[in-house]
RNA sequence: GGCCCGUUCGUCUAGGGGUUAGGACGCCAGGUUUUCAUCCUGGUAAGGGGGGUUGGAUUCCCCUACGGGCUACCA
């Protein structure tokens, strides 16, 4: 399928910033679309003014270009279907609701939320559970109970009033074919007159949602699994609008690492990674939420992470980049289940994508964040140092946090337990008669130092661990890391003197006082 | 409570009526390495329970348990 109908739409809603899960189902349809030359949209879904939260219309873009996820069509983009702003498009809900009341299939409610929410008070008393629908509509304030002058009273008088769906008087099984679960059917008694036209004059998701994928030729309504139940409620809706219903998917939600429930907007920060895509800043209370960017992950991991939350090629592999998922996805290749994040394969991901990475990407990278922090590195000293310490690391700034790469390091930057372990009274004569022998290396390279460290060895009858460890102790005060050969290198032969003098007696000092 | 969806190693998953139930993460062990990592090799570990159907079920059906979702003039 090369040119095809296919259409799909991530439709947020404005209330905050999108979390993971989002992003999961904005990368499905984004990768549907591409699988099948369709198009991708992005709709927002901005019809409860009460909720709309300033910036996170621009953080959902934000987020989604820092992922690599392009929008074909929508809010910004544009395209001949819009406006793509819910808020913007009240017109064409009037006029298909219009439709629906001529029909029959939807009517004025005039109960009042106080009202309708005392009748749910008393039903749960009673054990019993209120509902807006065939068994009860007869016995309240709407223009299918009320006679029309009642009606045109009411509203004469201005009194605010709701447009309901009107669901059958007579329950049916309404089946859908899902993409990804089959069929799925579940009998219209169970859905109510749901609320299709608020009091504000403004649609709710339901109505806004049909008309807009109907309107802007969506094919393929893939969503996730908090919308299943209301899933029958649309199909009717497009029934009674006589409109062709697209396809739906519905994705399984993402679980908490730890303990039940789906992952949400406060797990993030209290289990140690985020949940957000890139951080946001409340503008209201101005708390910080953190996010997968400013932890360090590169996008294509945090995406190939989620890609894989979910879904899978049906074969053992599990690197992809953004076009090679789009050449393979498939809905019916996505799991039915819920899956539980795992934020040890998350790391993991960054890792790999980290090592593959080209040096022509990483050294700016690394000179940006260096400088940030106010380390200084040109361009030959952020590569060598990106060649001792990438595999050591999860995350690039975690190259940073090894400070002793930059400056010799300080008596707090000491492991005093290997100081302990590993520096013994004779070692401080070792360091002198090392740092002789370095003293006198006339080709101050990698190599050439670690053959004349070898042969220094076996002339004073010594071992590895007698002076390497030593040596990397005085230099850099930890007990692991890189070759010392090459970061001696990296140093050059004066600051390794330097340093090796400092350090010993650094560690001679802490000897004392221990 | 009602309705819907789901259930394979600790986690993500493959497969699918006959398999030593495969891979990945994690963890453990060994090897490589001056150390720490990387890398390599190996190991650990799984179809909730009960009924059917079948010559044979992890795979198909039912029940149950458990998990999740929905049940607003929110999306």
């Amino acid at each position: 399928m090369t040119t095809s109908n296919v259409r799909v739409r991530f439709a947020p809603s404005p209330t905050g910033p999108l979390h993971m899960g989002g992003v999961r189902t904005a990368l499905y349809n984004y990768l549907f679309a591409r699988a099948h030359g369709g198009k991708f949209l992005l709709r927002i879904e901005d019809t409860d003014q009460t909720r709309y939260v300033e910036g996170a219309e621009d953080y959902v873009r934000e987020a989604l270009t820092w992922c690599g996820i392009e929008i074909d069509e929508g809010v910004v983009a544009g395209g001949e279907f819009g406006p793509y702003r819910q808020s913007e498009r009240n017109a064409f809900y009037r006029e298909a609701v219009e439709l629906l009341l001529v029909s029959g299939h939807a009517y004025l409610a005039f109960d009042t939320p106080e009202e309708l929410d005392a009748l749910r008070k008393q039903a749960e008393l009673d054990k019993n559970v209120f509902q807006y629908d065939a068994s009860s509509r007869g016995g309240l304030k709407n223009s299918m109970s009320l006679s029309e002058e009642e009606v045109e009273a009411l509203i004469e008088n201005e009194t605010p009033y709701i447009v309901r769906f009107k669901t059958p008087d007579i329950a049916e099984d309404i089946t859908f074919t899902d993409e990804i679960r089959g069929n799925v059917t579940i009998s219209s008694a169970v859905v109510d007159d749901k609320v299709l036209v608020k009091a504000d004059g403004l649609p709710t998701y339901h109505l806004a949602n049909v008309v807009d994928d109907y309107g802007m030729e969506i094919s393929h309504v893939i969503r996730g699994e908090e919308w299943l139940p209301s899933a029958p409620l649309h199909i009717m809706l497009y029934r009674a609008f006589g409109w062709d219903a697209p396809k739906f998917a519905h994705l399984s939600l993402i679980l908490k690492p730890t303990g039940n429930g789906k992952l949400s907007k406060r797990d993030g920060d209290a289990g140690g990674f985020p949940v957000f895509p890139i951080e946001w800043k409340d503008p209201k209370t101005g708390n910080m939420a953190s996010g997968y960017r400013e932890h360090g992950y590169e996008p294509e991991a945090f995406l190939n992470m989620l890609l894989m939350l979910g879904w899978n090629p049906g074969d053992d592999r599990e690197m992809f980049t953004l076009e090679e998922a789009a050449k393979v996805f498939s809905l019916d290749k996505v799991v039915k289940s819920s899956a539980r994040f795992s934020p040890d394969k998350a790391r993991w991901f960054n890792e790999q994508y980290l090592r593959q990475k080209p040096m022509a990407e990483l050294v700016p990278a690394l000179i940006e964040i260096a400088g940030l922090q106010g380390i200084t590195l040109d361009e030959r000293d952020a590569g060598v140092v990106l060649k001792l310490m990438l595999e050591r690391v999860t995350f690039l700034h975690e190259i940073l946090e090894a400070k002793w790469l930059f400056g010799a390091p300080k008596h707090e930057d000491f492991d005093e337990k290997m100081v302990r372990k590993k520096w013994k009274p004779e070692t401080a004569g070792y360091m002198s008669d090392l740092k002789t022998m370095l003293a006198s290396t006339t080709l101050f390279k990698a190599d050439e130092i670690e053959s004349r460290f070898k042969s220094h060895l076996e002339e004073k009858d010594l071992s590895f661990g007698q002076v390497l460890l030593p040596f990397r102790l005085a230099l850099t005060g930890a007990g692991g890391g890189p070759s010392m050969f090459e970061f001696a290198e990296f140093l050059g032969l004066e600051t390794t003197l330097e340093r090796l003098d400092f350090g010993t007696s650094m560690i001679e000092k802490m000897k004392e006082e221990q």
